[in-house]
DNA sequence: TAAATGACAAGTG
DNA sequence: CCACTTGCCATTT
């Protein structure tokens, strides 16, 4: 059984507009446990193929791709560059542009 | 119940 | 900027 913050953490992401990212740290803060950015990492392994969740728009804080697979970075790079997110060099993504920052997040 | 796991984050050199 | 270490905590075994 998925716990409240699971369900926290599937709202928040599904939340993100297209074009835009977010980190783990900053996801798992707007569910309501600052600490829990390691959690959102196994959310995404156990429900991204159940509920229909933007997961590659789910980045680290460095701004880059935090899969370990290289096929799974190449795809995620993919989608994001389909919607308007471009990389810089070493496949970084600019977070002053691209990082979401909801009004209603309240730190 | 304890130990291991992990798509992280922050600190250090 | 990069590599390594430590802290975190829900889930799994």
């Amino acid at each position: 059984m998925p716990s409240d913050f699971t369900k926290a953490v599937i709202h928040v992401i599904k939340s993100i507009p297209k074009g835009k990212v977010l980190t783990y740290g900053l996801i798992a803060k707007l569910a309501g446990n600052p600490r829990g950015a390691r959690q959102v990492s196994w959310i995404l392994h156990s429900m991204t193929e159940k509920y229909e969740l933007p997961w590659h728009r789910v980045i680290n804080l460095k701004g880059k791709i935090s899969i370990k697979s290289v096929e799974g970075r190449d795809y995620q790079k993919m989608l994001l560059e389909k919607e308007g997110v471009n990389f810089s060099t070493k496949d970084k993504i600019d977070l002053n542009q691209f990082l979401w920052k909801p009004k209603s997040s309240i730190n």
